[in-house]
DNA sequence: CGTATTTGACCAGCGC
DNA sequence: GCGCTGGTCAAATACG
């Protein structure tokens, strides 16, 4: 009896104890909360007084804290290649957010800026630009060309027939490029709106992270497939790259990485073909080590730091120059001393009917606007699941009310832009417009080809840096190249020709000569959501575990 | 049970 | 021709 009693007393103790701890970890909890919920305030106040100072045409408070300042840094991209300075930036992007603006101008930046549905039916500042991938839905798509499937490794045989013709007869595509994405992401595969199946894993060599091959699964014809690896240097680095061309409309949320990696390849193939000559780049497509000093909006390197990596840097290894797949690759992960500065990498394909004759370099562009583990919103799905899940508007609290309002003003913001599908937001739009705006821009363009030109006539040495620069707040970018010493000569033939298609993605084709300073196509907007796609969040993607 | 993922097999390209 | 490698297929398996 007494001993069943002692075990009884030994039960209460033991739970008297765990509800002592419960109550501890409440406790802990309660003040986590609250402190949140104090930073979230401060952040609040914070916010408001900008918009109330812009409103009276003040400048915002100086004062940010770290999650404004993510918030803003993402949004400074929305400003790339108009403003000029870090401060004006972050005016634009305040002027972005007071949305009742009446200011035509700044809406025009606006639509420029972020608006990629705007954009896709805007015709007339970009009407050159915009030629195939916006026009490659189903109607103007040839049949045989919707029913393409991919086949990164047949380019080659089918280069010399058909293939050819039907690229001389359709000016609108660029060959066929890669773009890798580059992301700090936890997950496993990052969310970039288009509902993926993961059809194969593999273990490439040179990268003990296994590489995970996904196709586009909106549409059962789409062609387009994906490669996920892991950064061996930083496993927390998610390399992904995109290939294909989407033959159906995208759902907005994939337009945004639609949009970027377009702009990203366009940039890629028009650089090369302004410049009329192929780079062959080293095979690591790597993040520039000079850090960039003009920080007007763009910065555009050609380095030589090819060394600094190992070959398995290389989303995939048919990345390595490979001559029907260019590949640029943006780095979203450098966290460089300023947050504007974007980040790409180019790997241009090599001369594909010479031994290789190489140039160290590689092109890059940083379009890091983000802290370092920071990730465009549906891109890394942790701030995503705070966006994509409702408030709990049953509790009336003043916090909830200021919160709901701000949350009304950024939905009406993003409708307003076109960037929000389903309440969500996609910042991706932002990168995605930011970086169209950029390589929309003739400007930039004539300037990355002189600068292109300006390299190979420095045949190696030295660096160049090439402003183009536009007065009247409409375009800045700074272009600047830097140049190593190549191990061998440039070899100035065109690129090579490979699989014609139209593509949102970087897969376009052109004949075996290079047309200089044709920019061929521009990324696939859709203006609208496809039936399918649309009803996915992205945490409604599946997709696979790498591992 | 339907769909997605896993994973070994297979195929093509490429270098030697 | 052979081996290596990347990419894809498809049967088996897992999952909801």
């Amino acid at each position: 009896m007494a001993l069943i009693q002692s075990t009884k007393d030994e039960k209460l103790e033991s739970t008297k104890a765990e509800m002592g701890e419960v109550r501890e970890e409440n406790q802990r909890l309660k003040m986590h909360q609250e402190r949140i919920m104090k930073d979230y305030q401060k952040l609040q106040m914070q916010f408001y007084d900008i918009v109330k100072q812009e409103a009276k045409g003040s400048p915002p408070a100086a004062h940010v804290d770290n999650q404004f300042e993510m918030e803003e840094s993402v949004l400074i991209s929305l400003s790339l290649g108009r403003s000029s300075s870090d401060q004006s930036k972050k005016d634009e992007k305040i002027k972005n957010l007071s949305k009742d603006t009446k200011n035509e101008e700044l809406k025009e930046g606006l639509t420029l800026a972020l608006d990629c549905k705007f954009e896709a039916s805007k015709t007339s500042r970009f009407e050159s630009m915009q030629i195939s991938s916006t026009d490659n839905s189903f109607e103007d798509q040839p049949k045989e060309e919707m029913d393409e499937t991919w086949r990164p490794n047949k380019i080659p045989k089918t280069l010399g027939s058909t293939r050819e013709e039907e690229v001389s007869q359709q000016p609108h595509i660029v060959e066929k490029a890669r773009v890798s994405v580059k992301a700090r992401c936890d997950l496993p595969t990052m969310n970039d709106g288009c509902q993926w199946r993961k059809y194969g894993q593999k273990i490439a060599k040179g990268n003990p992270c296994p590489r995970a091959y996904y196709r586009c699964t909106v549409a059962p014809s789409c062609p387009v497939r994906k490669q996920v690896q892991r950064c061996p240097e930083d496993m927390s680095i998610l390399i992904t790259t995109y290939e294909g061309t989407h033959n159906h409309p995208l759902p907005l949320a994939a337009t945004a990485m639609a949009s970027t990696t377009s702009a990203a390849a366009s940039m890629l193939i028009s650089g090369s073909t302004t410049s009329g000559q192929v780079l062959y780049p080293s095979p690591i497509s790597s993040t520039a080590t000079s850090s960039p000093t003009s920080l007007n909006g763009l910065n555009f390197y050609l380095s030589n730091n090819s060394r600094s990596r190992p070959p398995y840097y290389l989303p995939s290894s048919s990345l390595a120059p490979s001559p029907s797949c260019p590949t640029i690759t943006l780095d979203l992960t450098t966290s460089s001393s300023s947050l504007s500065q974007p980040h790409f990498s180019g790997v241009l394909p090599s001369n594909f009917n010479s031994q290789s004759q190489r140039l160290m370099s590689s092109t890059s562009l940083s379009f890091s606007s983000l802290e370092t583990n920071s990730l465009p919103v549906s891109w890394g799905n942790r701030i995503l699941t705070s966006a994509t899940q409702p408030y709990n508007k049953s509790y009336a609290t003043p916090f909830n009310l200021a919160r709901q309002a701000e949350e009304n003003f950024y939905k009406n913001y993003m409708q307003k832009n076109g960037s929000l599908v389903n309440g969500q937001q996609y910042l991706p739009d932002t990168i995605a417009a930011a970086t169209k705006a950029i390589t929309s821009d003739l400007n930039f363009q004539s300037a990355l080809a002189a600068a292109l030109r300006s390299v190979m006539s420095n045949n190696g040495s030295g660096s160049t840096v090439v402003h183009g620069n536009q007065s009247g707040g409409e375009t800045n970018f700074g272009l600047k190249m830097k140049w190593g010493e190549p191990t061998q000569a440039i070899n100035s033939t065109a690129y090579p020709s490979s699989t014609p298609k139209g593509n949102n993605i970087g897969c376009a084709s052109t004949s075996t000569n290079s047309q200089p300073g044709n920019l061929v196509f521009l990324p696939t907007l859709w203006p609208f959501a496809a039936s399918k796609s649309s009803s996915s969040s992205p945490g409604d993607n599946r997709e696979a575990h790498i591992n």
